[in-house]
DNA sequence: CATGAGCGA
């Protein structure tokens, strides 16, 4: 380390150099494409010196490509319509897109559609928007076709694929517990509903979320929570739903709420003890909900 | 007073 030499304490220094007191005063392209910029600065002996540097900007072909570069014949539009062609340094600055894409989990991750997703994409191109349902081939959606409970039987996708694959009777190595999933996607053991005896998750008989003994509950503050009419009712039984009517907008309770029950027995009995109830400053309302209007499309 | 939202081949 020779002590002697003096060296650059740091590329700051450099910086400081370069980002010397200027102004630029003025900046511009003519027709020519001959750039102007004029600029003062204060040199090290405290004088103002001016600068204007005119600059011969030459289609650089290194980096401008052909049709880039064409587009600058293209004549302008809008609120620069008639000015001279070339982006005017007035109105434009270049600048970088930077696109930032958010996802869930790790599914960003879209693959190539295979053959027969291209088979697929193509046929739904040729119904050009027509809804057919997968169940019935009615023109609504599957989830409202009106024979989803005498047909519900079949395995959601398995009768789909027989349209496009020939009966091979080869099935995939599957393992004994998940002959129904073989279409693709994994299926958790407590969503499997081929297996008779397998699952517990289908607790007596009702394995539809509608149908559930479902109270309706009135008169609540418009700053009850779901969570407050699940403690609430929680005390008789186990509450399958709780929904709280809003207001789309603010988000502010509409006075009316929904509890759906496992058991009708126990809705009955949270009714009847619910019903008069004081909460809040009010007092609950709570009947039979009748089920929503139909909602057809 | 008061009867829910969303998904989409």
């Amino acid at each position: 380390m020779a002590p002697t030499a003096i060296q650059k304490t740091s590329w700051a220094d450099d910086i400081d150099e370069l980002e010397a007191p200027t102004k630029v005063v003025e900046d511009s392209v003519d027709e020519n494409g001959i750039r102007t910029t004029v600029e003062y600065i204060t040199n090290e002996k405290g004088k103002k010196v001016k600068i204007t540097r005119r600059i011969k900007r030459t289609l650089q072909k290194s980096v401008v490509e052909h049709n880039v570069a064409e587009r600058k014949k293209w004549a302008k539009f809008g609120q620069e319509k008639g000015h001279p062609p070339g982006p005017d340094r007035a109105t434009t600055t270049v600048g970088e897109e930077l696109s930032l894409k958010l996802s869930a989990g790790n599914k960003n991750a879209e693959v190539e559609p295979t053959p027969s997703q291209n088979m697929k994409t193509q046929l739904k191109a040729a119904g050009a928007g027509k809804v057919v349902c997968r169940r019935c081939s009615g023109d609504h959606f599957t989830a409202k076709c009106p024979y989803k409970d005498t047909l519900s039987v079949l395995n959601s996708s398995d009768t789909v694929m027989d349209d496009d694959l020939p009966p091979s009777d080869n099935a995939p190595p599957a393992p004994s517990g998940g002959a129904s999933t073989s279409g693709g996607k994994y299926v958790p053991p407590s969503m499997r509903g081929a297996g008779r005896g397998a699952g517990e998750a289908m607790r007596g008989t009702g394995s539809n979320r509608d149908d559930l003994p479902t109270l309706r509950v009135t008169n609540v503050s418009e700053d009850t929570q779901e969570n407050d009419l699940r403690d609430l009712f929680g005390n008789f039984g186990r509450v399958a739903r709780v929904y709280v009517g809003r207001d789309r907008e603010t988000g502010a309770g509409k006075g009316f709420a929904f509890v759906s029950f496992e058991d009708r027995a126990v809705a009955q009995k949270a009714m009847e003890k619910v019903h008069g109830m004081g909460y809040d400053n009010l007092i609950l309302s709570v009947q039979w909900s009748q089920p929503r209007p139909e909602q057809r499309g």
